[in-house]
This record gives structure tokens, sequence and C-alpha cells, in this order.
DNA sequence: CGAAAACGTTAACAAAAGATAAGGACTTTA
DNA sequence: TAAAGTCCTTATCTTTTGTTAACGTTTTCG
């Protein structure tokens, strides 16, 4: 995949936070990079600190924790979407967790030292703290939802919710990821669907 | 509690995430309003949108959705922090939750139509901007903590967290509104706490 | 002050989830 | 292509949690 049709694949991404206008887009685009990761390739890993925020063109990732020697899946990404260890890319953190591509994954990155360029570039600043603040303000309403959902629901009814919201979950992920992200086991999952198959 | 009184306690607690100048403070301070909540009384209610960002002066809150006639507490807000439905408040739907004052609580409010005025208004517009969006990647961080717990660690690992980390706030909260902020029931912490304290 | 409400604990039972292991189907890869 | 690995299901057993209800204490409020 060449680098203008990432690019571009970038561009119209943006525009559901922000649209930048062509003498701001020269300069944003000088500050991209690419990277293209193999299935199972890291994007991140535990103990370092996260330096990139990724968007995802093309392709899926994982965010999983290692606990006890087992990991535990926390998150999916997928096309159009950011990827980031948001509070290590932030904070300057050594992440706690790891992120990895579940299959070939296209990317557009932009690393933590041009952010920091552009929120001081005298044209761009406006902008880019504009953009930062949609996209922190995107994520929170989609935590919120989260957290609401162990809160207030039952293993099954947080199931019964993505089955109904994300079906196509189903085929892109293993189900045994996908009940990490339920807060529950691959067995009890597997139980769960069956006991809602039959009413 | 004075209004001069309150607008000091808010610039400090706003130093975390940015330091306005006297002549941006200026500005900033005419879109402030003033509000104080008896204990119950409710900062949002379910089905309204959230009309204002709140700082606690003084007091605290929880926020509490209600399912099944029951109510289930989700959050607690304390001096010097934000509380607000930000789902609600951002994207201007009706908020799915309440939000109420658990002891009488000052508050200093900005509104919706003010912040954006603020972050339209040539000299604040920037400093608005980062404002918000160092706020919001704040609770991206606390919110990030908040579902690693629900995913890698069992009510009791949760519970012990909460007793290591925030041990004050069992002296200022009803343990079953702490249960269901665990995401369990009182009648299921009650038994974790027995348990815990036997080793 | 006194009645009502709120709160935490405990008990008993049912329901659900975790842990472990085994088996079969499907993929990957050497 | 054969072997190894991955993945999902199922079964069994244990542990934990949910549900409901009762009890005593404390707090609230008319």
């Amino acid at each position: 995949m060449d680098k203008q049709c990432k690019i571009n694949a970038f561009r119209t991404g943006l525009a559901q936070f922000v649209t930048f206008e062509e003498d701001e887009w020269e300069i944003l685009s000088q500050h991209l990079s690419f990277s293209t990761l193999k299935k199972k390739d890291h994007f991140v890993v535990e103990g370092k600190v996260c330096d990139y925020i990724g968007f995802i063109v093309q392709g899926s990732a994982r965010h999983y924790h290692v606990k006890d020697g087992q990991e535990i899946t926390g998150y999916f990404y997928f096309e159009n979407e950011l990827v980031s260890a948001y509070k290590s890319f932030l904070k300057r953190v050594p992440s706690i967790n790891f992120i990895q591509a579940l299959e070939k994954t296209e990317l557009v990155l932009i690393a933590y030292a041009d952010l920091q360029k552009m929120l001081n570039h005298p044209i761009l600043a406006l902008k880019m703290e504009r953009f930062g603040r949609l996209v922190a303000e995107h994520h929170i309403c989609c935590y919120e939802d989260r957290v609401t959902a162990f809160i207030t629901q039952s293993p099954e009814e947080r199931y019964t919710m993505l089955e109904k919201t994300a079906k196509d979950i189903f085929q892109r992920v293993p189900q045994h990821f996908i009940a990490n992200f339920l807060g529950i086991t691959p067995v009890s999952l597997s139980r769960i669907r069956k006991r809602t198959l039959l009413h």
C-alpha cells in the first residue's frame, strides 16, 4: 500500500474530528510516518513508553495485559480508528500493556515529539489542540459506556449487547479474546453462548 | 461560602491543568456561575441534557444509574475535582444517569454555552482548547485504569486495591455505594470484607 | 422525642463463574 | 504431509456471587 493512499485515508478519517485546510495539511503531513505490522507484531510492549499514536488504515489490533503469565485482552482496534497506549503516550510513563496486530496492519503514525511540535506551531496550534481535545472527548464517551456496562450489566447482558451492536467482531476476532474483553473466561463465554441460543 | 473564596479555589484547582494569566482570568471568571447543592440534590437527572461542568469546592457527589428500579452507583466526586455527565454534556444528548450530592456541596459552574463562547473567544481560545484537551486526557487515564481493573482483577482484588489507594472513601461513602462502584452487590462486599480480615 | 428509614451483617439457597482437563476440528508451519 | 499449535466445546468440581430475608444498630426527620 503506497503512502499517498494511506495519507488520504488518514485525512478522511480525521474529518470526523477536524478538517484541515490545504496549508495546514501541508505542514501536518510532513510530521507523519508510516508503518506496516505483520500479524502478531507489537505496536507497544509492556515496560516501554508508547511513542506513537497510530491510525489504522487497514487491519486490526488488540490491547492486552499479561497477568500471572496469562494474556488478557482488553480492547480491539479496527480500520479508521486511532490506536495508542494513551496513558503511556500522554504521561510518558512505561506502558502496562501490549498492543499487537491481529493481522497484517497498515498504519499512519504521529510521533509524540512531532505532536508536541505541532501543538506549538503558530499556524497549527489551535487546530491541533482542538483535534486532541475532540479525540480525547470521543474516547471519554466510549469509556463511559464501557464502565457503565461493567457496573450495570451481567456478563450475559454484556455478551448479548455486543452481539447486537458489533456482531462482525465475532467473525474477526478469536472468541477467547472477546471473552476477556467482556470480563469473563473463555469457558464462561462458551457457556453463555450455548445458554442464550436456547433462549 | 462567598464567591471570591470559591473562585480562588477554582483557580487553584485548574492549575493542575493550565494556568491562566490575569487578563485571561478576567474574561474567564465572567463566565462562571455558582451553586450550592443540599444533600441529595441532583446535579443532573436521567433524561435531561447536562448543561454544566462543575468544580467541587467543598462536598462530594455520586454518579448513579437506575436499572429495574434499583440505583447503581458508578462513581464518586470529591473536592477539587470536576463533575459532569460528560457524554451528555459534550454530545448534547440526554443523560442516562443521575449525579447527586452526597452532602452539602459547593460548586463553581461553567455552562455549556459559556464554554463554547470561550472556545471561540480570540484571546481565550487556545488556552481553553488546551484546558479541555488536558482535562479530557486526564479522564482517559483514569478510565483506562478503571477498565483495566474490571478486566484483570477479581472483585476481591478490586476491593483490596481500593482499600489500599483510597482508604478514606470508606469513611465518607456508604458501603453499599462502594459495592456498586466495585461492580458487586452490597452483600458480596460485606462477605469480602469479612473474608479479607481473616487474611 | 419517637417513628421511619437507612445501613451493615449474616444466613440459606440458587445461579453463575472460575479452574482444570479432555477431546475434536481446524490452521499453521517446518 | 505430518506434527505442532490454536481454538472452541464440554464435563466435572470448586468457589464465588446473586437473591432474599431477617436482625440489630444507627441515622434521619417530622
